[in-house]
DNA sequence: GCGTGAAATTGGAGCGCTCCAATAGCATGC
DNA sequence: GCATGCTATTGGAGCGCTCCAATTTCACGC
């Protein structure tokens, strides 16, 4: 299992470890007959350049952390599709780490991202403290997604909320809703500012006085939880959750109770995930952009590589709303 | 962004070198008060060892690479928390990557773990080349998770389909169902063997006359297309499909037809991911017992490791069934 | 035939660590 | 007092590469 080096393919091409190196460097300075030479030596020994000895002498490792908070939101899976290839076009490898929703986890990934001498850290949502982020910034480029940080050399890259709340208000008031009901996210992130934005379209649209906020959480039982508390009491003619997960709980309380979607009730998400996708559900939901979301982070730790010293950049984009058969006109 | 080395914590202590190296090994032969004045140094610079520089070193990297094929299908959340826990218990970091269901893409990845020196690599699913697999397996240790390959020095790891199979034909026949068809995965990975056993738990049972199958795929859309086969045709009393997606999929086109589950159709999936649970479905679905499949994986690499000439082996673990309200007694 | 500059190639130092053989320090027993 | 057997420490070589300055090669014009 000992594998060959450098070395080994240039003795075989009767040139120097140097030459060789060049060469898998891709650069423009080797004549044509070398280049050649030292391939096809390399390929007949099976060669393969060791990463680990590359970056330890280059000092740079081409490789961009990214930080998940869950694999299990359905979510996360098209975030990191969405990071993974925006990473890889701009000549990255993408290392990945699970946080699993805990701050303490989070910080340890992060810390063996670090460790690793990762060129810069993509971290979606976390929940890692301002004392750790701060002190893991000064070591390397750092950007917080859907998390409005506010340190010194840390950029931030969100989606719209305020866009997002305004194209599910419209949609529905476009169809002759009035009593919409917010189930919202509680205490989790960025769900303060879901809710003040549907808050601040109702009431630009005139419907202050119809508005109703539920409190929930960012899960499936939250979402049945407010549903049947819903069921008890007004049933408004339409729901709008704080994520896809929320919506779901709140279809199959719904469906239990006979009450048709959208029949009798329009129901929207947020995130659209595969769940929104799934024709069970085929949920109108609002689509996070994120590809130009990691677009923008890719470049945002470009740019901090070149100038670590520039001040902290916040990137807003706007999210879309996908329709699906979800939400109707309201009943009669 | 200059990072203290080993070098500036042992002047700092008065130390040497060696010392220091000797500290973060954790190695017995140094004295309390040695270990104590180093540590403190360290910490007062913040100095972090270089990884990278230390397994440059030391020739190994306590490292594990583990090849998703897709971290869409929820069930592959699941797989990796087991995996990554199971990983870092044996003392391992685990490296994630995303084969995107593209053999191509796949061998990439394992190409990229292997030039990464990792001590062993575990796929799910893959569905690389023999001879990828079989080159690759002479440079590091190689696990197979669920596909049965039959290579010199590949062990594979396999949840039993024998005992899937008979859990779900015993529970629905043990309800009263004689009438049951299998949506099949089609040529998808372990798709015959779930198919060919499900076969051979009817006849087991003396249902042979009465048991069909139809051809799919792993997906939600196979499974809306087999149930809009079935709603044109005869409809069964019970439903067991390749896998909860496709079980989704003929929920939703049930639904639609206004046709109850469990109270004309009991449906049953497989892999109890995160779609099984939702309430809206709640399907009886069959476990793979992935903490039992993760310990075995990584045992296997490390008795690889150990002796890498072992012959290969083939561990098979018995999957449960979980029964939620999807299935009941069949219609009158 | 020779000088010249550009292109191609090379040797060597160094990246930050581990590991081993060698050494230092120190209580023990006789 | 000295060989003995410990444990604690150290220096140095080496892991496989990159990068730089220095050197060689070569085509070209005169």
């Amino acid at each position: 299992m000992t594998r060959p080096t450098m070395e080994d393919v240039a003795a075989a091409a009767g040139v120097s470890r140097s030459l060789v190196s060049l060469v898998f460097q891709d650069s423009p300075k080797v004549s044509d007959a070398s280049r050649s030479r030292v391939l096809a030596e390399a390929e007949r020994l099976g060669y393969r350049p060791n990463v680990l000895a590359r970056q330890l002498a280059s000092n740079r490792t081409k490789t961009i952390g990214i930080l998940l908070d869950d694999l299990h939101n359905p979510y996360f899976a098209d975030v990191l599709d969405a990071f993974e290839a925006e990473a890889e076009s701009a000549g990255y490898r993408a290392l990945l780490a699970n946080g699993r929703r805990e701050g303490e986890r989070e910080s340890e990934a992060l810390r063996t991202f670090i460790d690793h001498r990762v060129d810069g850290v993509i971290l979606a949502s976390p929940r890692i403290s301002d004392s750790v982020l701060t002190s893991m910034s000064k070591i390397a480029p750092l950007v917080c997604v859907e998390r409005r940080v506010d340190l010194p050399r840390i950029d931030v890259v969100m989606h719209d909320e305020q866009i997002g709340a305004r194209l599910v208000v419209d949609h529905l008031v476009g169809l002759g809703h009035r009593d919409i009901v917010h189930i919202d996210g509680g205490t989790g992130a960025g769900a303060a500012a879901r809710r003040d934005w549907f808050m601040a379209s109702m009431r630009e649209a005139g419907l202050a006085a119809s508005m109703r906020v539920i409190g929930g959480e960012f899960t499936e039982q939250a979402g049945r939880e407010a549903a049947e508390q819903l069921v008890r009491g007004a049933m408004p003619t339409a729901i709008y959750c704080a994520n896809d997960s929320v919506a779901a709980g709140v279809a199959a309380v719904l469906q239990r109770e006979g009450i048709s979607i959208p029949g009798d009730v329009s129901l929207v998400g947020y995130d659209d995930t595969m769940l929104a996708k799934l024709d069970l559900l085929s949920l109108t939901s609002v689509r996070q952009p994120l590809a130009e979301m990691a677009k923008a982070s890719v470049g945002l730790i470009n740019r901090r590589i070149e100038k670590p010293r520039r001040g902290a950049e916040i990137v807003d984009i706007a999210p879309t709303l996908v329709t699906r058969r979800s939400t109707a006109t309201p009943r009669a």
